[in-house]
DNA sequence: GTTTCATGTAACTGATGAGTGTAATTACCG
DNA sequence: CGGTAATTACACTCATCAGTTACATGAAAC
């Protein structure tokens, strides 16, 4: 490829091919944010990347590939986050506070953005159904957290649906309008939305 | 027009002309949410109101003017919300919860949830600037009110911009989620918010 | 040093869909 | 009734872009 600098040299073959497959699901989810899916051709992808649009075929199958890339991907990136929220050992809170951090890091990244700004309609619909489901999985997770709270009386009673879709609606928001040439930093915006989530914005009298 | 029910015999020759534009906005509207603006073709919106492409094209100019269409005419069914939350005489509390009450209802709406689910890069540059100004105008008023309400004391001091922001994304993103076969009611899912960013979920001790 | 991988070139296909031209037809208004 | 506005039918242009073909070539591996 034209700018070569990212090739791991010592590495094998296949874990190339790989890196240089990332290197276009990375180049593609971040023109699909910008400009978004549609608008975005594939030469616009291989331009980015000094190469041209057959080899971008020599990764991946279809342009469609290159955005079901992007969410595997970015999913992937999300696992850890997802893990460790899931300690039994931790209070519910801590848990809660953990959670959002490592979604709010996540949804400042270009893959992780992705599943925020693209819409699901360009996708078959195996992979929309598939997307949806570990979409759910990560809200149910949430979901379940809250659950627990109310449960255990460390929260207050509220719907954990619409709480979360409440909360999940403030993170996946910020790629909209926090992708501009210099961003607000991605952990002054957590704080925020913690603070705002857990205890409001009424002043405590 | 083929459905032609809504027609009101009674009106003017040019309401009747306006009312079938909007009819057109509105079709297209709900495609755009549904399906999304780039895999709406006008065919598609010519099939739901039984009409033909060509008489689309003399409604509007382009498929360009029926999404811009949606966005102004959706702006202005948000008018009287702002208004009413602009009323000075109301406690700041109350004036909040008025806008997200409203904001609310209105994303809840075809019209109103274009603004949050079709991004702006079909949009000409002028327009997309007239838009994005629009957007920022209705930003800027929660941000206003979140500002007094720290100056005054009745909120806790907070970074404004980020907490706009935050409840505008909880806002937004309802569309996302809500337009399903059996929706949640749009007014349990305002209050649902509107406890949470007001009080947090943090139970009280 | 030859084979296999990786990439470039460059023209091509095929589908899709926006937007137009024109003539004919139907509904409405005075 | 006569005229104008609204709508249809439908063929057509034009641009874009995903995906392909076939061949040449350079680079790494063994």
């Amino acid at each position: 490829m034209g700018n070569n600098s990212w090739i791991k040299p010592g590495a094998s073959r296949d874990a190339q091919r790989e890196a240089k497959r990332q290197a276009v699901l990375q180049a593609g989810a971040c023109l699909f944010n910008d400009q978004g899916y549609e608008q975005t051709s594939l030469e616009d992808i291989a331009a980015v990347l000094n190469i041209t649009k057959r080899t971008i075929y020599y990764y991946v199958q279809s342009k469609e590939d290159i955005l079901f890339g992007c969410h595997l991907l970015g999913l992937e990136f999300l696992r850890e986050t997802m893990q460790q929220s899931q300690d039994a050992a931790l209070p519910v809170l801590d848990r809660i506070a953990l959670l959002i951090r490592g979604y709010c890091a996540w949804v400042s990244t270009d893959l992780g953005a992705t599943l925020a700004m693209v819409r699901e309609h360009s996708l078959s619909p195996e992979r929309r159904h598939a997307l949806r489901a570990s979409k759910a999985e990560v809200d149910f997770h949430l979901r379940s957290l809250i659950t627990q709270g109310v449960a255990e009386g460390s929260l207050r009673p509220c719907d954990a649906r619409l709480v979360a879709a409440a909360v999940f609606g403030a993170l996946n928001w910020i790629p909209h309008w926090n992708r501009v040439p210099d961003p607000v930093p991605q952990g002054e915006i957590a704080e925020q939305i913690l603070q705002l989530v857990l205890s409001g914005m009424t002043a405590q009298n």
